[in-house]
DNA sequence: TCCGGTAGAGTAAACGTTCTATTGGAGAGA
DNA sequence: TCTCTCCAATAGAACGTTTACTCTACCGGA
């Protein structure tokens, strides 16, 4: 006799058999669909929990082509926002019974192709794109395959296609209104790399807060960063050097501003006795460094739901028009802003 | 005509009789199995490029179980460890032609069984359980059903079952041994929640590190802590009451150390002029915060590695013994360690 | 010529679910 | 009794892949 693995475990023709009905009974009774007798649902019910019947979704999925599954690509996990924002995710998916297909690239694109071919070998039923950037080429496979796609933060769309941003604009407003009130005048700006059209949106919503305020934009304090702590420390020592300092800095992201607290504490400028920094994305480490960042938050659960809304309605209607949905932000005072200092000298 | 979903993309048989064989042949030719001639073979490799065919895994999913996909179960993503282990166990299974399945607890058992449940109808060929503690209860299901599990520090294995746990008598050994060649001889420790069993097991290795060197374990520089920032801050200020303040302090991991670096920010104790901190696990947020944390880093990778690899033994294997597996862990000096104060008063 | 071996390729069933088409009855009306 | 309608439930095909079994053609040896 051939060595057999162990299989067939409990499908619903087992459970058809012990309940003395079809099973396509079952499936009705299960799915809710159509008319069964009140007294044989009831039966059947009692034996699917009596013999701990679990379905098997991968048949199904093989039947129709769905697999109620979404993909998420994600540049890197290093910046803690895609782990926060992967956890909202995943948890907003399984409340809406549908599965997760995770895939990083590494900012790679080899690894891009290799991803998006996952998702089309497991069926994914749309996809959710991080990080700004891509290579049109290698998700063409998803649009030949009219597989829903969300980008986020990317500020454009096509038919098939969504976009969720961040409402940078309003963060800015909110972050340039407190720091106003708290008599800062002589503001700063740590950016993102550039070339990138995030970074432009991004300093451009900074410009626009200084203007809604009556405060002067000084290009001689705004700095280029990459989104990580390094590129923001050395933003923020070359901000140092400006022949009249800022008073406050506004940044990019949180990781920019965490360079930019490293960069003040070692050169002993107390923050934010001699200078206020503020963050965007509203990591959970900005509550753990010291001072605690005071940052805008973007609500990587509504986040979510917006992406899997918008997933959700490209699938089903036919239309395909582009989608854009903008997410409020919130600002959060923590302990890295306080009042401007009075004088100001080199 | 009835509607109908756009459906049936390109599978083996269409690209069979585009080839002018069987889809027995296009199989043969895929998986490399069985005698094709070589011409044959040739060109259905060809015609596969040319159609740009993907293979659908769920169909042999469906026929053998088996869907070559390992699920990790975390949780939460809240530690950035657990987001840095997940980040390069999917590159691994990636590289291994594996499929990663992820789902988070929040620590919650009711989530811990749909979680199960999950990986059970994904038909996932073994689990990974991140997080030491767990209801046996809720795991059940997968013994039932023989699912390979790997615990990650559990220490502790049944048939079936895996544990990769880390060295951490190692890890205390060269962190004591650096902060003694630097003069420290009196040490802290800021553990873990009590009554876990990692916690005891790392503040024993502790104790079994200050002995090594012949030096005093104080009882009153021990604190518990919760894994979390607030539980070391917390920890940390109480220990700064001790009648006599250690020099040094050792953390059960890096968020308990980063309270512990707040505590001493904001009482303006110098770090590490006036106490030296050391961190646990290597997270990469310990090179953005200042001063940059010195700490026992935990190689994901290998980790991650040791568990698929166990996964996999126990897979193929009936044998089902529980295998241990220890991953070295590796010392890193940053910036929060310095010689010890000469002169120490409270 | 016949037999057997072999290379190469094809046939068809199976996995678990869903749904269309169909069947079996029961009841009603003629 | 026959026919029609309606309710409940069933039979069976389909999804795409793999593989045990089968088939064919060819070759060599007796």
């Amino acid at each position: 006799m051939k060595h057999r693995v162990e299989k067939t475990a409990l499908n619903m023709r087992a459970v058809a058999e012990r309940a003395g009905v079809s099973s396509a009974t079952i499936s009705r009774v299960i799915n809710g669909s159509s008319a069964v007798k009140p007294e044989t649902a009831e039966r059947v019910r009692r034996i699917l929990k009596e013999l701990n019947y679990i379905p098997n979704p991968i048949a199904t999925t093989l039947k129709y082509g769905r697999s109620n599954t979404f993909g998420l690509i994600v540049p890197d996990l290093v910046n803690p926002f895609f782990p926060e924002f992967l956890l909202a995710f995943e948890q907003v998916l399984v409340e809406n019974e549908h599965e997760l297909l995770l895939a990083t690239t590494q900012s790679n694109e080899a690894k891009l192709l290799t991803s998006v071919r996952r998702m089309l070998m497991r069926q994914v039923d749309g996809v959710v794109l991080m990080g700004s950037e891509y290579e049109t080429r290698a998700v063409e496979p998803l649009f030949e395959r009219r597989i829903p796609i969300v980008t986020l933060d990317r500020r454009r769309v096509q038919p098939g296609t969504g976009d969720v941003s961040f409402n940078f604009e309003g963060g800015y407003l909110q972050a340039v209104e407190y720091l106003y009130g708290l008599g800062h005048r002589r503001m700063g700006f740590l950016g993102g790399t550039k070339g990138i059209r995030t970074s432009e949106i991004r300093l451009a919503a900074f410009q626009k807060a200084l203007e809604h305020f009556g405060l002067t934009y000084y290009p001689e304090l705004i700095r280029e960063g990459d989104y990580r702590v390094d590129g923001g420390e050395a933003a923020m020592v070359s901000l140092l050097d400006a022949a009249r300092r800022p008073t406050a800095v506004l940044t990019v992201n949180d990781l920019t501003a965490f360079g930019a607290l490293r960069a003040l504490h070692e050169r002993g400028i107390s923050v934010p006795g001699d200078m206020s920094v503020v963050g965007f994305d509203g990591i959970q480490m900005g509550g753990a460094v010291s001072p605690q960042l005071t940052t805008v938050r973007i609500p990587a659960r509504e986040a979510s739901q917006a992406c899997i809304q918008v997933l959700g309605r490209l699938r089903d209607n036919i239309t395909r028009r582009g989608m854009s949905v903008s997410i409020d932000v919130e600002f959060m005072v923590r302990r890295s802003t306080g009042r401007a200092p009075r004088v100001r000298a080199r």
